[in-house]
RNA sequence: CCAGCCGGCCGGGUGGCCGCGACCGCGAGAGCCGAAAGGCUGCGGUCGAGGAAAGUCCGGGCUCCACGGAAAUACGGUGCCGGCUAAUUGCCGGCGGGGGCGACCCCAGGGAAAGUGCCACAGAGAGCAGACCGCCCCGCCUGCCAGACGGCCCCAUGUCGGGCCGUCUCGCCGGCGGGGUAAGGGUGAAAGGGUGGGGUAAGAGCCCACCGCGCGACCGGCAACGGGAGCGGCACGGCAAACCCCACCGGGAGCAAGACCGAAUAGGGACGACGCGCGGGGAAACCCGCAGGCUUUUCCGGCCCAGUCGUCCGGGUGGGUUGCGUCAGGCGUCCAGCAAUGGCCGCCGAAGAUGAAUGGCCACCGCGUUCCGCCGUCCGCAAGGGUGGCGGGGCCAUACAGAACCCGGCUUACAGGCCGGCUGGCACC
């Protein structure tokens, strides 16, 4: 559980997940993918420059990945990966609130 | 104590739990991902964002490209003088101008007497100077006042007084025409020096004194520049951030530079094997005719008609490695220098990511701010106020902002705070 899932690297990996389903929340857009094998999940985060200047975009980004690696790596399904497209409202939100929407929004495909 | 000026510095700390990246050591030499190149996986230690990492505005290193050297032209940049630096549009020290009582601050600060151009609006006139009002002179006209002369009339008949008319002269008001005048009004960012006196019809550097201005022998300074005997009645407006002239500097692109490793697939080349519809021309390339195929079918028209497989070679893309942090490096003593800076010696080694590490959560302390209480001190008759210390409570725990090849500058953003020097006031000794 405490170690950090795998990330995406590449840009191709991130456009080829765009295909996949949407799932909008309050706090950022899941984009979900089932790759067709049965290897380990992935995710990456998107924050767009419109969300604000380095600082805040890294902070947010952190944050993600920090409540993912600690609550909600294990929710993921196998072969599969997903990509947070993150708001501004990630910032500020409670680490507590952030947790539990991630692991809303991840299982929401398991069913 | 109050108000202010300048310079330098900091940009929360400690701890706990769970994580990330790089390097080194140990272990394993095994497994996993990948076609390959290559990467990942264990344990321990060390290190891991900023003063601006930002804007990407200058300068340099480094790399590649171009180029015989050099110079010139074009284009771009810079622009008081001297120094420093690898270098600059940077820094330091001076000079000049402007602002402030002062500490100090600000300045795109070469040439306008090489030339061209512009100076809107307003105003009479804007670089040729220029008469709108005003002032003055001359001429003419109307009116008024005064005076002189002449004529007529009144009566109290005067060496007196009064009235009317005409002519002339002086003055004034007004009008018209001609001329003088740049002192005043008015316009403007700017109106061809200022003040006072003389002078004049009125005025005017027309003349004089002082101030200003220009030229300037000579003196000081490396220079910018400063001082200045004497001379000149004054001529020369501003804009070069309009063109321009002068002096100096500059080849271009940038780490997505560049170097290396290196697939699948498509395409290129070499070799080999199999194959190439018929006829004519031609050495061949190729051309013509017929046959065949495609264009839904017929005609017409158009197009196609020699490759396929195997091995090897070379280039490129995705991908990977490198470039990549030991240097114009930091700190300190001493020396030279007003300083920027330079030199000697000693010590230290300090991020290296690439969808991009340096984090998440929490506790305590502390800074700040505000309120209450107590104590000291100063002002005050008092109420009250200023200031300092201690104790307690509340709030917040934070600004601007994230390395991307490196370095030196500049500019911009910034909560809160610390240190030093200086200036002007007030009080006390």
């Amino acid at each position: 559980m405490n170690r950090p899932p795998n990330r995406l690297r590449k840009r191709a990996e991130f456009l080829a997940v765009r295909a996949g389903e949407k799932r909008r929340g309050r706090l950022f857009l899941v984009e979900a993918l089932y790759r067709g094998d049965d290897g380990a999940p992935r995710f990456g985060v998107t924050v767009t420059r419109k969300v604000g200047n380095a600082v805040v975009r890294n902070r947010i980004r952190r944050r993600l990945k920090e409540a993912m690696r600690v609550h909600a790596a294990d929710d993921m399904a196998a072969g599969s990966d997903y990509v947070i497209v993150a708001r501004r409202d990630v910032l500020a939100a409670p680490f507590s609130t952030l947790k539990a929407e991630l692991v809303r929004r991840i299982r929401g495909t398991d069913r």
